[in-house]
DNA sequence: TGTGTTCTGGAACGAGCATTCCAAAATGGA
DNA sequence: TCCATTTTGGAATGCTCGTTCCAGAACACA
């Protein structure tokens, strides 16, 4: 055996991730990571790679725990017409206290036209969102919340729609009236 | 008087304007510009100032004429419903054949959180967007296609959002069915 | 305690970056 | 034709980039 790490791998991609965040992966250098992450150059290529890999493994972070928090906030609520009002609220008020806006959006923005990497997490994460809504639209229509006649899986995907349109309004105008206009709009579209 | 410039200022704008829009701002290269413009980087530099100039010069550029392109889709058709739904059939268009997305908002995703100014182009399109789609709203509902009861000002956001959102998903999800699904149930949530 | 492996700190590398500079070429008016 | 002025081409500058390398420190196990 040998000498073991003096760093922790996810608190170091935490870390890692917050200055892609803040500054976008071009506009981000290695030192700006060794400086925030307080870990060395050398242990940083060991450990991740390179700025790219270390940069993706950050995403994969952000995309697990987003996911997270998108599909369980209020995880006391069954899905239904109640949840996808908590999500879309939710998401106001992340959109109104925190400027950086959605790192995979953002990243998708910046990169995803040369970075099929990048590309296939932005997929991957739209689909989960809209996968998310149609099992709550379901339970919706189920429910009696929802006409008989309507299309869920367009539902699902107009809903989705708007609420990357919301994250992208954290960067944009994170107005609270805006927000509130588009969160209230958005919503009544679906009785 | 003295010798003049070998270049057309406007064309040379647009070259520029094409390179950052499909490589984004930071990874592009002066040498890039040169090499696409067919302009000195001397020439490049007394004409615009430095990269960051051209940029923004660039950014504006795409502005108006985006703007005259949203705006005057369909220059025949009075306001009202049957414009807003050829402005969003346009940007479905767009957003189905052009990879590379909407340029501002593109810029805004990269760039808006440390640099006022392309929050403050990015902030004006889209109050510009809501504007255009106020005027409509009000002539739909003067012609009885809108009900009385509905907060126009909504409305309005509520349809730059989806516009917005729509934009993303060139980059995003550029499919056919997507886009139609997400186009239609905007148009729904009007009547 | 000795040994082999791994991690750490920092120097070093070559490439590419945005920008500046200058001599030569071009041009319109005197 | 000559001059004043501007553009042009390309070399040069200083800096920062991502990445590599290496000597020595740290550590688990025998």
């Amino acid at each position: 055996m040998a000498r073991a790490k003096e760093f922790d791998y996810e608190r170091t991609l935490d870390k890692a991730k917050r200055v892609f965040w803040e500054k976008g992966y071009q506009a981000t250098s290695i030192q700006d990571l060794v400086q925030a992450t307080g870990v060395n150059r050398a242990s940083l290529y060991g450990t991740f790679g390179g700025k790219r890999e270390l940069f993706l493994r950050s995403l994969q972070q952000f995309q697990c725990r987003n996911d997270q928090f998108v599909c369980n906030v209020a995880p006391g609520l069954q899905p239904g017409f109640d949840k996808i009002r908590a999500v879309f609220q939710n998401a106001a008020r992340q959109t109104l206290n925190d400027p950086r806006g959605c790192l995979l959006i953002n990243s998708v923005a910046e990169l995803s036209t040369h970075d099929g990497e990048v590309l296939g997490l932005g997929k991957g994460a739209r689909e989960q969102v809209e996968a998310f809504f149609s099992t709550c639209l379901k339970a919706a229509r189920t429910g009696g919340e929802i006409a008989r006649g309507r299309d869920l899986r367009s539902l699902a995907r107009f809903l989705t729609n708007s609420l990357f349109g919301l994250r992208l309004m954290a960067k944009m105008q994170p107005n609270r009236r805006l927000v509130d206009d588009i969160v209230a709009t958005t919503l009544a579209a679906l009785s």
